[in-house]
This record gives C-alpha cells, sequence and structure tokens, in this order.
DNA sequence: CTTGTTCTGTACCGATCGATACGAAACTAG
DNA sequence: CTAGTTTCGTATCGATCGGTACAGAACAAG
C-alpha cells in the first residue's frame, strides 16, 4: 500500500472538459486529439483515469443527464401535467441553446452517431431516451389536468418529439429567442391557451 | 473526339446507393470503402464520376431533396395551411421510417455532422432548411385559414421543429405506427380539431 | 537512502482515413 | 491494323485514427 505519484489534474475538471468537446462535435467527430488536448492531459492518463474513448463518453453522458440535462428529470416532480411540459419545453430550449455552452444536444446529437462502430454508443443513447420517455408517460398516466381521452404514450411521445426538434433547431443555428417563441406557441396549441 | 472506354456503372444507381449508405450511417460514419463497396465501383471511378467524398455528398444532398424527400416542396401546394401541414407531417413521418429505407432524414442526420472538417457540410444542410423554412412562411402568409393573429414564422418554425423531432425519432427506433400517431395529435392540437 | 507504486511524457503500434499514380483494358476514329 | 481517349483495377500515398509500451518522474512506506 502506498502513494504513488499523484495525478496532476483534476479529473472532474477534465470530464467537464471532455463533455465540452463532445457536446459540441459529437462522439465520432471528437478525435482523442482532441479530447486531450481540451482536457490538457496525455493519452495515457486519458486511459488510465477513464477507460477508452467510449468508456469515458459514458461518463460524460453520466454527467451531462445529472447536470446539464437534469431539468428533464426535475420537471416531472411539476403540479401539473401542463406545468410539466412547460418547464420540459422552456428547459430544452435554455439547454440548447446556452451561451457559455454548445448549441444542440449531446444525446440528440448522439442518436445520429454515424459509423458502425458507434453502434453501441447510439443504443446505450436510445435506451436512456426511451427509459425518459416511460418515466413521463407515467406521469401523465398519474395527471389530473389532461382530458379523458389523452393517451399518456401519445403525449409523451409527442412532448419528446418536440423538444427533439428543439435540439436539432438549436444545433441548426436557430436562437434562443426564436425557440422561446416556438415553444409558447407549442403550448399554446396543446392545452389550447389564448395568445 | 473520341469514344473510349465506356463506364461499367450507371451513374444514377450508383447515386442510389450512395444515398442509401449515406442516410443510414451520415456523412461522417460513411468512408470511401463503404462508398466503392455500395456503389459496385473502384475508388478511381468515384473521384473522376463524382469528385470528391464531400462533392459526391452534395449530390446525394439533390436527389434526396429531389425525389425521397420531395414532399415537403410539393406539400406547400396544398389548398390550406392545415393541409400543407398535415402532408409534411405526414410525409415526415412516411420518409423517416420506410420500409425499403434507413430510419431517420438525411437532412436531420447532417445537421449533426461532428468533426470541423465536415462544416461545410453542416452549413451547406442548414441552408437548404433555412430556405424550406422561408418557403413555408410564404405559403403560410398567404394562407387564409389561419387566426390572425398567427406570426407565420413562428408557425413555420413550429412545423419544422416537429418534422424534425419525428426524425429525431424514428432514427431512435419509433415505430410508424407510433409516429402516425404522434403527428395526428399535433394536427388535432394545433387546430383544435375534436379527436 | 532503497523499494514499491502510480502517474507522466514520448514515441510508437497496426489499421484505416480520403485521395492518387500508373499501367492495362476497352472503346471510337481513321 | 494504329492512334487517341476514357475507364478500370491495383497498389500505394501521407495523414490520422484509437490504443499502448516503456522509461523516467514523483510520491509513500520502511
Amino acid at each position: 500500500m502506498s502513494g504513488g505519484r499523484p495525478r496532476a489534474f483534476d479529473p472532474e475538471t477534465a470530464l467537464d472538459r471532455a463533455l465540452e468537446v463532445f457536446w459540441r462535435q459529437g462522439y465520432e467527430g471528437t478525435s482523442l486529439s482532441d479530447l486531450t488536448a481540451a482536457m490538457d492531459i496525455n493519452r495515457p492518463s486519458l486511459y488510465a483515469a477513464f477507460g477508452n474513448k467510449e468508456q469515458l463518453f459514458r461518463k460524460v453522458l453520466d454527467r451531462y443527464f445529472t447536470s446539464p440535462g437534469a431539468f428533464a428529470a426535475e420537471a416531472l416532480e411539476a403540479p401539473t401535467a401542463q406545468t410539466v411540459i412547460e418547464r420540459l419545453l422552456l428547459g430544452a430550449v435554455e439547454l440548447t441553446t446556452g451561451r457559455d455552452t454548445p448549441h444542440g444536444c449531446l444525446s440528440v446529437n448522439s442518436v445520429h452517431a454515424c459509423g458502425p462502430d458507434s453502434e453501441p454508443i447510439r443504443q446505450e443513447v436510445i435506451a436512456r431516451r426511451m427509459a425518459g420517455e416511460a418515466a413521463l408517460r407515467h406521469r401523465f398516466e398519474q395527471a389530473a389536468d389532461l382530458p379523458a381521452d389523452t393517451d399518456p404514450r401519445v403525449l409523451a411521445r409527442l412532448v419528446y418529439t418536440v423538444t427533439d426538434g428543439i435540439a436539432v433547431q438549436a444545433a441548426s443555428g436557430c436562437t434562443r429567442d426564436q425557440l422561446h417563441q416556438v415553444a409558447d406557441l407549442a403550448l399554446r396549441s396543446l392545452f389550447q391557451l389564448p395568445s
């Protein structure tokens, strides 16, 4: 039992740097050289601390959902279905159009991870998306402010369809203000509110 | 002036094969080996006939929008704004969940083209998307079946947000039937139709 | 000190990336 | 037939990919 040479970097901040790069460039678009440059560590240090590129990305995904993407889980605690949806749509706009973060959504980007070698990553992201959708459906099943003929599954899927679309729009240059208008219109349509 | 050796492949079918591969694997995820294998031609033949990978992708984009994605332009000719949106949403579902085509949308995939080297591709796709959105806005400006307080820009953006979301959902495994339900609910919400 | 352990830094691995050089093959024109 | 032209097929280019071997540096324990 012994000390050994102390590591010269903080794993958490390094993980944040990796999140930055993966968020902006996607899984396949990010090379190990990009990662080591952004994390300011050498290649062997990266492998020793985080496994390999795929394992690093999974840890980055965890960090993404627990900190910038935490609003999605927290939104489910809103009192009514309407406020849940409101928080989800507005939260998606904020997340995907941040001033200090890349535009778009890491999760949505990763669904389109391209090559055959990144298929496990795709599957993992898809599994997380389905879990989120199922949670939203359960939340809707317990809501009292939805019409009786509303299918919670379809509504949950529509809401995630809109948030996914928001992410795509943000990734393709739509501004935060523009997307706020879109989210507002979507909410007014869903709940037939006066404009 | 002379003949020369005739080419042993049909450029149009080769382009269709390339579309297939790019559609499924994205721009960066598709290697030249993937392309030559799918198009059943050699590397120099590809370069002689289509330029390079980027130019080939642009021609594939043209083909995509003029044949599987043609519904988007045609939908604008529908008589009312409501039917325009109807055709767009249902067309998006059909396009992105085809039996004999990859799931998802080539255009939406390419927005997330990852690395810094594929930035020109991203910009081209974004430009085409903005052109489509502008066309839809103009169509809405001339529509008689929209409430007077409707902002055509916001509505156009919302419609494309939903079609983008449909593409993401399709890419992540959602079935055609499920997305039809989503599109139906979106339409009923937008136009406050009885279910 | 020495020993053991862990991390750092360089230099490198085989594989694959997009892109080409070059000669043989297949055609037309004369 | 020969000459000219275009495509095909192989073999290869330099660069980069993800991943590692290995030696030296920095610590703790004795």
